[in-house]
DNA sequence: ATGAGATACTTTAATATTAAACTATTACGC
DNA sequence: GCGTAATAGTTTAATATTAAAGTATCTCAT
């Protein structure tokens, strides 16, 4: 009887391991994007034109929720990377509400040149981790992600 | 002999593996951080404010070292912070390279209530996960936040 | 004491990010 | 067909973020 633990140790051990969560991600997210910012680009723009490279020709709309950010962040980070002749932006005769974005040549050889690198540097990064263990976090993760609760 | 494994699954593992990482981690801070919007305030305010609680008087140095974020970007948002009067900022004569900032009244009451609120917040997005989960995750990030290689 | 270098902070320019209000285009129920 | 909804994208205002260059202050070796 009256033992309804509202322990402090319960929410410590959360708040520990959210705090860990954080910083993790934020460290291992740095590094591994440095050969991109070496390259000049922006870690959104990275993320476009992966997008573009492994799925072709998007819209905005798909580009923003593949990457989860806002319609109006889109826009910015694909005028950003037109200016800089990375990728191409034109409307068709179908639906004129639609913008098609792609690769321009020069987008499409600076991304396949980066990718294979980024990929590298993520397996070299995560191998601080054993394969078991990485297959322990990703199942940690997919689960937390889904968020059963509320 | 020769089976020097280059494989391609290794790295396909290390890439999921870090793509939920990131996933899970956006999906959590956000969720979390809800009712810190609510009240009007940036994440980052709300963490300034918070090391300003647990912490006591600090300098924008150590604040920046904290956060781990850079110097100009604690300016800014102090300087915010000032303007929405929850925390002060004044040069002492002992040194007078260093601001000291610290929580104004009203920047305490708002902080005091909001807390607890933000560790619950966490606590309960957290327990999708069992207590062993969690202490596997906050082991697992603790070992790949180090970061042994390099 | 003084001058070189370290330390704390600010400013600027660039990019990112969102919410909210806006324009343009299409879809659809009647 | 027409008006209302929905959809795609833009713009604006606010905050965040960094690197790099700049200012102010202090430390310390000579």
């Amino acid at each position: 009887m009256g033992s309804h633990y509202t322990g402090d140790s319960e929410q410590q051990r959360a708040l520990d391991c959210f705090i860990k969560l954080l910083r993790a991600t934020e460290s291992v997210n740095t590094e591994v994007h440095k050969s991109v910012y070496a390259e000049g680009l922006s870690e959104s723009q990275f993320g476009i034109l992966e997008a573009l490279l492994h799925l072709g020709t998007l819209n905005q709309n798909q580009i923003a929720k593949k990457l989860l950010k806002s319609g109006g962040n889109i826009t910015l980070v694909i005028d950003n990377l037109v200016k800089q002749g990375l990728v191409s932006k034109e409307k068709r005769s179908e639906d004129r509400r639609f913008y098609w974005i792609d690769l321009t040549d020069k987008g499409r050889r600076l991304i396949e040149h980066l990718f294979p690198r980024h990929a590298e540097n993520i397996e070299k990064r995560m191998s601080v981790l054993t394969p078991e263990e990485q297959m322990q976090l990703g199942e940690l993760c997919r689960k937390l992600g889904k968020n059963n609760k509320q």
